[in-house]
DNA sequence: CAACGATACGGAGGGTGTCTCCGTTTAGCA
DNA sequence: TGCTAAACGGAGACACCCTCCGTATCGTTG
């Protein structure tokens, strides 16, 4: 692992930068490699040096975002109201999350139980963090028997794609987010 | 509207076929314009005169099987089980729909309340199907009182969009379903 | 400080995809 | 049979991701 040149350290951090501003303001699909190149007031060649794919580049986009999540986690089940709200407000928070960049929540989603995905690290903390979410509900008791963290990623990042994909009021998020709450809470 | 040439219908319905086919087979991705267009023995010119764009070629493909959905509802309602047997029933017939053709789940659920999209009137057929199985069961009383079909489709949809991306087994999508119906029925 | 080798840069262009344009062919009718 | 409007076919415009390689720059060494 040699160190870097002083150029290219400068560059990627660039690249990263402007790739991650492009990437919340209109969207996986819409951002061109090409876009990016020209935005960072680079060369493409230079840009895939730094990232071999357009997946790695916005899978570095939103790293440090995603860094956050399990802290999230935390914050949500410190509360002391019922396990409902808890549930709901790490529901919530998940959800956010995931549409802060738009198109990220079904390609997240998508990667789950894909090690070979450029996201598959950013799955393994999403899939980390609901373990906790239920691990600590379970020890109330206040869950059905039946959940796991990975069907618990999938109904969520369901719910947050098509929230994200369909630009949709947080109101609405809510009320799909209450019906998973209510289908995983013992009744 | 003038009636068509006999070639153009005949080429009009070749196309189509051949598009279903190919559609099922690899998915919306997997197939190019280029590729159907040499499949059914037609220039390009000709595919995209009778259809201006992919999607609604697409949308042709999965034209006939969409038909059926309504049908589908009545069927499930019309056993005598318990109400949580027969919405469970409705939404894996539902998910069933959804993943016959690869990637239909996504691309229909993404265009719920979305006028414009060439699926608009499929999106119509799924939430009235949607409607009469909530009216349905609400006249029995065994829903919670704040469930409405968009919602459900959106969820019910987005359970559909993560089983056929991830290619998971029914099992799985109807552990994710059970908890879609828990969350929807009076407890 | 000068010269040099390794590292990084830039952008032309390859491959593939959707879709358009227009010269050519053909169906259907008088 | 001849004519016209409809339909056909495929070259190619344009956009996208990504590769390749000649050129420029960094940083170290004599």
């Amino acid at each position: 692992m040699k160190p870097l040149r002083a150029d290219a350290v400068r560059n990627r951090e660039r690249i990263a930068d402007i790739a991650r501003q492009l990437f919340r303001e209109k969207g996986y699909d819409a951002v061109s490699m090409d876009e990016v190149a020209k935005s960072a007031g680079v060369g493409v060649g230079t840009l895939y040096r730094h990232f071999p794919t357009k997946e790695a580049l916005y899978d570095a986009a939103i790293q440090a975002w995603v860094e956050t999540v399990t802290a999230a986690a935390d914050t949500a089940l410190a509360g002391d109201g019922a396990p409902r709200d808890r549930l709901l407000a790490w529901f919530e928070s998940y959800v956010e999350f995931l549409t802060r960049h738009k198109g990220a929540a079904w390609r997240i989603t998508s990667a789950l139980g894909d090690e070979g995905s450029p996201f598959a690290a950013k799955c393994r903390t999403y899939l980390n963090a609901n373990q906790r979410v239920i691990d600590a509900l379970a020890a109330e008791g206040a869950l059905r028997g039946d959940v796991d963290a990975m069907q618990l990623c999938r109904l969520v990042g369901g719910v947050a794609a098509v929230v994200d994909n369909s630009e949709l009021e947080p109101a609405a998020a809510n009320a799909m987010l209450a019906v998973v709450a209510d289908g995983v809470l013992a009744s």
